[in-house]
DNA sequence: CAATAAAGTTTGAGTCGTCAAACTTTTTAA
DNA sequence: TTAAAAAGTTTGACGACTCAAACTTTATTG
């Protein structure tokens, strides 16, 4: 069994991948994303490349083996069940759910989050519109577009927000952004580099194209 | 803040200085209760007794202080909740949900674990009987007494069982004694050491007074 | 293309929690 | 009351995880 911070290496592993073009983790990036130096994460990706987890040429991007991402999926599937429980269940705060999750996840054993799924009647994606990995390591990336992709006068639904960071997470939960929102396009301003978005009648959030770039949306 | 380990001694502490009549716990008992040798067990001491968390005078019984015992009703009043989550929510088996909070008690924040005690309701009593303290550290110790110490013919209800083993637990749940229930002593055998119960018209249990000496329970 | 910045690595050391095994003190019982 | 058993302690070592700081390689850019 991976021990709780191998999984959290891994797991950010597997997000730094998919954020990035090239498919390829930093060593700098990583270390900032489970907070450590980069010395210790150059020597725990050592420790993961013995296990057979990443695969991590010398001086070159780290990528995640066929093991690591069953293993980052099996985590991922466990925090994003917890954040679900915690925002629908508990009635938690959207935004503050993240730091939760990140505890708890490594504490569920296979059997009671398998019930907790089934109480919270299987979901297939957590409040930030992220998908749940299925029980067998099956992840549906959602379709949508990025907001700052459409045009004017488009109207689309809001179908994930694409970061945790809770700052960010709190604005657009109080722009009334959440999954499953509706909004419509009113305005592009390149001159501006932001966009604005009607919520519903009467009330209008603007955003900068990188915010927009983070909220994926797809046609009504 | 007390690690996850610091904890766990520092439960296994207090549990042990209940049930012995001293009212201290013993290195090796404790050593057993968290799993490691003896050896381990005296170093942690030595730190929990810098931490100031407990009273360990050398060669001589371990109590905890009044800041362990902060500390460990605190992580009892965590346990607890839990186990009543598992219980009755996910609906988990009543023996086997030990082990599980044992891991979760550590994970949870002050404000999901008060988000959750308040979406079960503000138990004071876990699934075995067991009472929860409260958020300010208070602990209700039931009245009640062991079953062996009850006489042919009394009827009693059962209020909780006094062991964690998993085994012993099943039996209990299997012969119909969990919390709760009432039942009827139909024979005292001072010869055999044992006690027989009428659960309900036609389904009796015989127990050893040992047995019966875990199980509490107070006159209707 | 050289100089500098950025990314990545290595080294030496520290903490936490653990073990095995030798050792000391206290308790028990013959 | 003293020898054996049980309880408790110490020592030396190790693995997991971390840091700071020196170092090397790769990327950037004037």
């Amino acid at each position: 069994m991976a021990t709780e911070t191998v999984e959290n290496y891994i797991k950010a592993i597997y997000v730094l991948c998919r954020e990035s073009p090239s498919g390829e983790a930093g060593v700098v990036r990583l270390a900032q994303e489970v907070d450590v130096t980069k010395g210790t994460a150059t020597s725990m990706i050592k420790r993961l490349a013995k296990l057979k987890l990443v695969k991590a040429p010398r001086y070159s991007g780290i990528t995640l083996t066929a093991m690591g991402k069953k293993v980052a999926l099996d985590v991922l599937r466990r925090h994003r069940i917890i954040e679900t429980f915690l925002v629908s269940t508990l009635n938690l705060d959207w935004a503050d759910v993240h730091e939760e999750a990140e505890r708890l996840e490594h504490a569920l054993s296979p059997r009671t989050l398998d019930r907790l799924d089934e109480f919270l009647g299987r979901p297939s994606t957590d409040p930030h519109g992220d998908p749940i990995p299925s029980a067998s390591g099956k992840v549906s990336e959602l379709r949508g577009k990025a907001l700052s992709a459409y045009i004017k006068g488009a109207k689309v639904e809001i179908v994930r927000i694409l970061d945790q960071d809770r700052a960010f997470l709190k604005f657009v939960a109080q722009s009334g952004l959440k999954p499953g929102v509706c909004v419509t396009v009113q305005a592009l301003s390149p001159e501006g580099d932001s966009i604005t978005l009607q919520v519903k009648r009467g009330k209008s959030v603007t955003l900068s194209s990188s915010a927009a770039a983070k909220i994926l949306a797809r046609l009504q």
